[in-house]
DNA sequence: TGGAGTTTGAT
DNA sequence: TCAAACTCC
């Protein structure tokens, strides 16, 4: 069996240009011999899962038809296969003779063990898996401490990450792809499936797919980065700018917006926005350094301390919880936010914190409920950032708010949504509230209410829990880590 | 990237 | 009377 040919093994790097597994595959194969066959696997390990509406699924699907496009254009195509990747890319490998399976690294924790599997797979057939870095500029060990030990507070960590980026400033280098486009290996017919074969929907897609989805979202966004600092906390605004799913499925690169950044601050372009947004890019390799580095926190608290905090349970817990899935607590900012990630599969950041503090702080529940759900919810669910922001609100992560600091649903709905415009949006049944009235209905006088056409608990619910009590119950629940409060 | 309660000081 | 300042959680 020749094995001089390599295979290229897209997950979660959905796109053909500045892709380290594929520069290093093709400019291998330019070098030695042989041809690189691109693959995608819709993994049923994971599939398996997921409801037939899934978003994300069709999102990913529509993302590799363009990918498959544009990999043909340079002379290639995508091979997609659809069973379970453990078993999929070995047999593959041996199909197509391949001696080396290129990918890029995946640091959550199934996804390592699945890349494990298959490299003693793939070794017990004298082949090889190599690893790069792609999806972050720095990983796992690369911004260590003077003392070479781990940050755990973010502060210092983007000081060090910008110190390392501006002495080491190849690291957001592209990996070229065109000039070695040759070593492609031709495919005749497309693989794709269908959503229907693969056991999904068709449907609408969540997002602008693939790589000019991305392309065309970072252009819109580029000339409201100046004032991403100000306007980014606030979600009645378009002021974000929505890449989070394409960083997660790659279709962009997370060097190439780097770059960017880089060249628009060394015009004075991208004014007091630029470094802001530049600090969410480091938030999200600050926490998928922190994931790495401390599995355990996927599933228990990053300081020990916290895990004896009793959260609520039985059936009035699980039917609070019911109520914040689907938004009916009766605070208007947290179901409007609920209502968000339901119907779009989106939710603003601002509102991921609110909605967190109230499931966590007003509710009394276990964060990893809350995890669980918008796992199952978001279309740019990332393990490492979705944990790292639970266990920040929850008080019980590395670099987290203090547990005593507890949001108003109230205070943050008056500040973040003044005028109401975000609540209206999303429940239409309280849009005749004027912007006094609408960030707490419950205290609106009857007549007034009437006016409006609103009758509490039946247009809307009455509020679950009294933030003043719950606030109460939590500084009890919290005081078992009293020991544990960071020094001031 | 808190909030609640209290004090303070200018009116 | 009220907003800024301060403390505690």
């Amino acid at each position: 069996m020749p094995t001089s040919n390599s295979i290229v093994w897209f997950r979660r790097d959905l796109r053909a240009f500045d892709h380290a597994a594929l520069h290093h595959a093709l400019r291998d194969a330019v070098q030695n011999g042989g041809e690189v066959y691109c693959v995608f696997v819709f993994d049923t390990d994971i599939l398996a899962g997921l409801p037939r509406n899934d978003r994300r699924v069709r999102f990913i699907h529509a993302c590799l038809a363009e990918l498959d496009a544009e990999l043909r254009r340079l002379g290639g195509g995508l091979i997609v296969r659809h069973g379970a990747a453990r078993d999929s890319l070995p047999r593959l490998a041996a199909e197509l003779g391949a001696g080396t399976v290129y990918v890029n690294g995946d640091y959550e924790p199934d996804a390592i063990a699945r890349d494990a599997a298959v490299a003693s797979a793939l070794a017990l057939e004298g082949r090889r898996l190599l690893v790069f870095k792609d999806g972050v500029v720095f990983e796992k060990n690369e911004v260590l401490t003077l003392s070479k030990g781990l940050y755990s507070v973010f502060t210092p960590y983007k000081n060090a990450w910008l110190k390392r980026l501006a002495s080491q400033p190849e690291a957001v280098a592209p990996w070229m792809i065109e000039p070695y486009a040759a070593a492609l290996a031709p495919l005749l017919e497309a693989s794709l499936p269908t959503l229907p074969e693969l056991g999904f929907d068709d449907g609408p897609l969540p997002a602008p797919a693939g790589m000019s989805g991305a392309t065309q979202l970072f252009e819109a966004f580029l000339p409201r980065l100046a004032d991403y600092g100000t306007a980014r906390d606030f979600p009645g605004l378009s002021a974000t700018s929505q890449l989070s799913i394409h960083l997660r499925f790659g279709t962009t690169s997370v060097r190439h917006l780097v770059r960017t950044l880089q060249q628009m601050m060394a015009l004075g372009a991208g004014g007091a926005g630029a470094p802001v947004w530049l600090s969410e890019l480091i938030w999200r390799e600050f926490y998928a350094m922190i994931l790495f580095q401390h599995p355990h926190i996927a599933g228990r608290s990053f300081k020990p301390a916290f895990d004896a905090v009793e959260w609520e349970a039985g059936d009035t817990a699980r039917e609070l919880f019911a109520a914040w899935c689907e938004g009916r607590t009766g605070y208007p900012l947290v179901d409007a936010a609920m209502a968000q990630l339901n119907t779009t599969g989106f939710m603003h950041n601002r509102l991921r914190m609110v909605t967190a503090s109230f499931l966590v702080k007003d509710l009394g529940i276990d964060w990893r409920w809350g995890e669980r759900y918008f796992a199952r919810q978001l279309n740019d669910y990332d393990m490492a950032s979705n944990v790292g922001g639970w266990q920040w609100a929850a008080s019980t992560g590395c670099d987290a708010q203090p547990w005593f600091r507890i949001f108003n649903p109230v205070t943050q709905s008056q500040k973040f949504d003044a005028r109401g415009v975000f609540i209206r949006q999303y429940l239409p049944q309280l849009a005749t509230l004027d912007a006094r009235d609408i960030h707490a209905p419950w205290l609106v006088p009857a007549d007034e209410l009437e006016a409006c056409g609103i009758v509490l608990r039946k247009d809307y619910p009455w509020p679950v829990v009294d933030h003043g009590e719950a606030r109460q119950k939590t500084l009890e629940r919290f005081a078992v880590v009293k020991a544990a409060r960071p020094e001031t």
